[in-house]
DNA sequence: CTCTTACCTACAGTCACTGTAGGTTCAAGC
DNA sequence: GCTTGAACCTACAGTGACTGTAGGTAAGAG
């Protein structure tokens, strides 16, 4: 299962279960430059390139974003220094998290009673037509709940 | 505050909220294609174009996506139809919506774990960094939640 | 008739990838 | 050493729902 370091961008992928593509974007980002690449220009990953790797993968799991990782990296490299920054990213990302499921849970209420309230007769007496013609119908202020294009 | 119709793209943007490129953007998309145009080629709207702007608006506020709202248009100008497919395009949006708040919950509860169980010490005792370096830290399989690229 | 404001088209950028085209390198088998 | 096929390379376009910009045109007031 386990194959002999370096690996190749292939074998890296396959081990980690990203695309070849995506380490080769990660590379373009700078967050995971192989440490060597063969007299033909293929790249070759150390051992250290698949640990950061997995580290990047499992923030990106967490839901931080490139940028966030990027400064991650940058802290973490610098291991004499206070860890107060690395908390106050993954205190504002939960903030982030907390604050997107309070607004998803509103959306929830509003189509419960969209999608409740249609007693499934003909287009034109549609309950849910009605409702997102007339903002009146709803009971919150749902404002931006739903359309921000954050991820999830 | 009210003005006189038609509207020119500029006073219906302010009327809704929305930028002016926006509605470019949904005339793109044959969303709201203005009923009129100038000689010189400028947009005007009627009192019908504003309205199907508020719908989509509102469509978009409960997160349905320009291909989703583009469907409950179509279905909706056959008023004869029953709403079956309209109630299971809110119904399928409603599931998503709920996917998307268990996700965040899973992920809310491993960055309280990790936030939490920081000491607040040196770079190199961070246990950000720890969890993030080692999966086996976590409690739940939170696997794909934070990390696709889905809406709020 | 000028001036300013608002409008026009067309295109690039966002984010984190994914997919494709067209060409090159590697390692194995002969 | 040579051939073959898989894996690799770069560069670029596409995703969704906009947002921002450049360079030019129309409308309406004075």
């Amino acid at each position: 299962m386990s194959e002999d370091f370096p690996l190749t961008i292939g074998q890296l992928a396959n081990q980690a279960g990203v695309h070849v593509q995506t380490l080769r974007y990660y590379e373009n980002e700078g967050l995971l430059v192989p440490s060597a690449r063969t007299a033909g220009g293929q790249r070759r990953y150390s051992r250290a390139d698949c640990q950061r790797l997995h580290f990047i993968r499992h923030a990106r799991e967490f839901g931080f974003s490139i940028e966030q990782i990027r400064e991650l990296i940058d802290l973490a490299a610098q291991g004499n220094r206070s860890c107060a920054e690395i908390d106050a990213i993954a205190r504002r990302h939960r903030e982030d998290v907390r604050r997107r499921i309070r607004l998803l849970r509103e959306l929830e209420t509003e189509l419960d009673r969209m999608v409740d309230e249609c007693a499934g007769g003909r287009v034109t007496e549609c309950r849910v037509l009605e409702v997102l013609g007339n903002h009146d119908l709803c009971r919150t202020d749902h404002g931006h709940a739903g359309e921000s294009s954050e991820p999830t």
